[in-house]
DNA sequence: ATTATATGTAACCAAATGGTTGTATGTCAA
DNA sequence: TTGACATACAACCATTTGGTTACATATAAT
């Protein structure tokens, strides 16, 4: 099988704030390609075109209902952008970030 | 006093490669731009215009030094990512992430 | 069967993005 | 003061991005 050629990143995908309104509106519940349009002044192609890129960085999956497509959220790329700011929470001095560090660099412990 | 314009927000600014490297090598030690530029293969000139968008989104500061340019990251809108983040750690099930969400909800407690 | 709804997709476009080269200016060192 | 180094900035360019309209197809409802 071919690796699905993931064309956009997490940090791409995130960047324009259209997509940035789209997980947050998705994050509640599954919605279909219309009923997320109706949140904006834009075309019904350019929302799908953003889920699209949504797509492409893992950020959302969907499946067919009937007539409708539903899209939900993925968390995973999330999680590794919060791996990835993690690293920097050392730069400002506050002890909760350290506190959090710390109990990530246990967190087998149950 | 004019408003300085803040073209780019951090979301666009980290969306870049290369400029997620250059706040990389930046955490670690205030450095030039020639500095800096040698860790590409891409010209200074470019380099220059990353450090633009960084500092345009607040992610970086610059002092003169004679004749260098020396640049420091700063964390503020690192942070600001953070809490935007954080509203999706209620997305993943995970029970470090709740602790966290617990600690943050009781930051005052010292 | 016909119509309305939901989506897919192609073709097109303007503006933004990420790079280049060339030239000018300021500072340090010999 | 001359040359080397560090930066600034303008002009230019190709590609990507974010949007549009138009048309085709699939499903649901009457």
């Amino acid at each position: 099988m071919l690796e699905e050629t993931q064309k956009y990143d997490v940090f791409q995908a995130i960047a324009d704030p259209t997509r940035r309104k789209l997980l947050e509106i998705i994050a509640v519940e599954e919605l279909s390609i219309s009923t997320m349009s109706s949140h904006f002044t834009m075309s019904r192609t350019a929302v799908t075109k953003h889920l699209h890129i949504l797509e492409s960085a893992g950020l959302v999956n969907s499946r067919k209902s009937g007539r409708e497509k539903l899209y939900r959220l993925e968390t995973e790329p999330l999680q590794k952008l919060q791996s990835w700011l993690s690293i920097y929470e050392q730069y400002w001095d506050n002890k909760l970030a350290k506190l959090k560090k710390v109990i990530e660099d246990n967190q087998d412990v149950e």
